[in-house]
DNA sequence: TTATCATATCAAATATATTTGATATGAGGA
DNA sequence: TCCTCATATCAAATATATTTGATATGATAA
């Protein structure tokens, strides 16, 4: 079988880590540019890389090439399905309700 | 300095697991004890305690005890705050908001 | 074209998370 | 009390994620 949740996890693993949480954080004033993130993350030029992959594999943040530099932002659209994914999850349905067996 | 977004990542780590899902995934229709979701899940004893600590922790998932049986289900309060966390971290502050430097 | 800059990718090293099997704990029942 | 059951915890084995340093790629400038 198909790897159940595989898109849901892959979205909540990108949030699951510190470095990534300061790149957001940073993303929230406003778009910034690899360079930026990596001064003031304090983190090299290679892993960071492999965060900002992470994190737009995850839909919630977005990357713009114009010329040699990438820049990255939240996207808003991303931001939403993973608050729909976690709702969704956590909502607890009434209705067929079932107790503990014993 | 203390852990950046220490408590934030927590919640999201326990997000990061598609057997944690899954264990959501039974919790959705109702609380159900250990026993249940170790059936329900395929999963060893000690795995499912390990994951269940972590849900706990993460505050999504309230235990309760019942003689020598545990019981979990999904906080209202905890998902809530995840929904909150979630939110935040996404929102960007369009009154601060600054271009890129270069 | 050649050189340089910004970023991506790769393989190896390291760190962290998960699973397993054994044992501990604590609640009931005999 | 002693035994059994449900769950938690521990240490070791295994799996997965992250960092590092080296190199590749693709854009621009000389």
């Amino acid at each position: 079988m198909e790897k159940a949740y595989k898109n849901e996890v892959k979205i909540f693993k990108a949030l699951s880590d510190e470095k990534r949480w300061l790149v957001l954080e940073q993303l929230q004033s406003g778009e910034k540019c690899a360079c930026v993130l990596m001064e003031q993350l304090q983190i090299s030029q290679s892993a960071l890389s492999y965060h900002m992959k992470i994190l737009c594999e995850s839909q919630i943040v977005v990357s713009r090439q114009e010329g040699k530099w990438t820049h990255y932002r939240i996207s808003e659209e991303g931001s939403l399905l993973a608050m729909k994914c976690l709702q969704t999850i956590t909502t607890t349905n009434k209705s067929k309700e079932t107790t503990c067996c014993k």
